[in-house]
DNA sequence: TGACTGAATTATGAATTCATAATTACACAA
DNA sequence: TTGTGTAATTATGAATTCATAATTCAGTCA
């Protein structure tokens, strides 16, 4: 047991940090929109020196950008940053399928069994919302697995970003039908425990992920210039 | 060309930011070493409020770690973080060589060959401080070549945590040989524009790096044990 | 001498204040 | 009406101030 643990009262720019962060993730924050730090600091009731140092962290993630002596905005999720970031997420989530293969006890795979099979329940009643739920749990287990830290942060720095998409995109049917069988896939070489398979599998699925997003992003953005 | 660019002038915080990151790296701030608020004031000339903000994000990134009511220190660089971000990095250089080989031009390819031969010259010069600057050089016009700022940005902040390392380990003579034949390998399929052979050679490069890394400070800590 | 208590000092977390850049509002001219 | 220039307002960058937690150090007692 950690005694520490306890007693660490997180402090106020870091639980801001947190705060806004799942604000920009959950789309409460809308991309493009100014981020007035007097609104925010009524909201939260601090004051502007731990709400500005909180938008310095998030900046350095890419979540917000700071413009000089122009306050701060929420980034857009364009098709570049998507375009780059689904590559470096696929790259670190083939690392955590191999060393999860290695590290997770048998009783964590059943875990994440568990969720697979929620996950599989969700799309057959087309319940998005706990779809979405079991997936990340799926792919955070899988990091988790790794054992690594340093993976873990910077996976979690980079699928915040990426995970905003979910607001703009409507993937297909197919691309949701194909997804769950890479998925199960994914499963089988788990309980075989074929880190190298594992590896590949989460690598191309991620950037399968990547088309699809980009498809559906190009195709929205014809629909705008149509109408 | 960005308009916007010129008139730039970046802020306090990001100044320091640059500032105390390089000192970090640089290690002139050691690791372990409580870092007063008020003497790195007075080193730049600011106020605590910028200084702070910049404390922030290197806590963020890893550099230095805040204790709540207890300042910020710079962190140990310890055997467990080194075998955790190499792997990361590894893979990051997986792709950015394969990207490299289809996006790179002649003529940068061309100065990049210009790097490795300096650098070759400067190994059998035995001129540490030349070699590593060359080295560096060379992995950050891979890296650049990506054309990726996510891999480059998230790369930045991977490689300043382990470039502090070499300040602790003694590479041996065997292994910086060693070192030198991979980059010849690296450079062979780079003008053959061999993008999975490049990012294969590129990820085993590094894992070599870190094996080589992680021996040193085992032995390191052998001999302190020892005495 | 050495360990403990508690006051004094110091450093940090957060709020407030101040200076300045950016934005808005408005008057006036074309 | 539209555009331009200037004053007023607002928001930000940075310094300062304030409250509190941590540390230091002196003094006491065993």
């Amino acid at each position: 047991m950690n005694l520490t643990e306890s007693i660490k009262r997180p402090s106020l720019h870091e639980e801001l940090v947190e705060r806004l962060r799942n604000l920009i993730v959950e789309d409460v924050l809308k991309p493009g929109i100014k981020v007035p730090e007097k609104e925010l600091c009524d909201a939260f009731g601090v004051s502007r020196t731990p709400l500005r140092e909180a938008l310095k962290v998030l900046a350095s993630e890419g979540l917000v950008e700071l413009l000089a002596n122009r306050g701060a905005r929420v980034t857009r999720v364009t098709l570049e940053e998507l375009e780059n970031t689904f590559p470096v997420i696929a790259m670190l989530e083939q690392l955590a399928g191999e060393r999860s293969c290695q590290n997770l006890s048998d009783a964590e795979i059943a875990g994440i069994q568990e969720r697979h099979d929620a996950m599989v329940k969700a799309y057959k009643a087309r319940d998005r919302k706990s779809y979405f739920q079991a997936n990340q749990d799926i792919h955070n287990a899988l990091i988790a697995g790794a054992r690594n830290q340093i993976l873990e942060t910077h996976h979690r720095m980079l699928a915040a970003r990426v995970r905003r998409a979910r607001f703009m995109v409507n993937v297909s049917e197919d691309r949701w039908a194909e997804a769950i069988q890479e998925h199960e896939q994914m499963m089988e070489k788990l309980h075989a425990r074929d880190a190298t398979a594992l590896g590949e599998l989460m690598k191309s699925h991620l950037m399968n992920k990547c088309a699809a997003h980009v498809k559906s992003m190009v195709e929205a953005a014809d629909d705008a210039a149509q109408s």
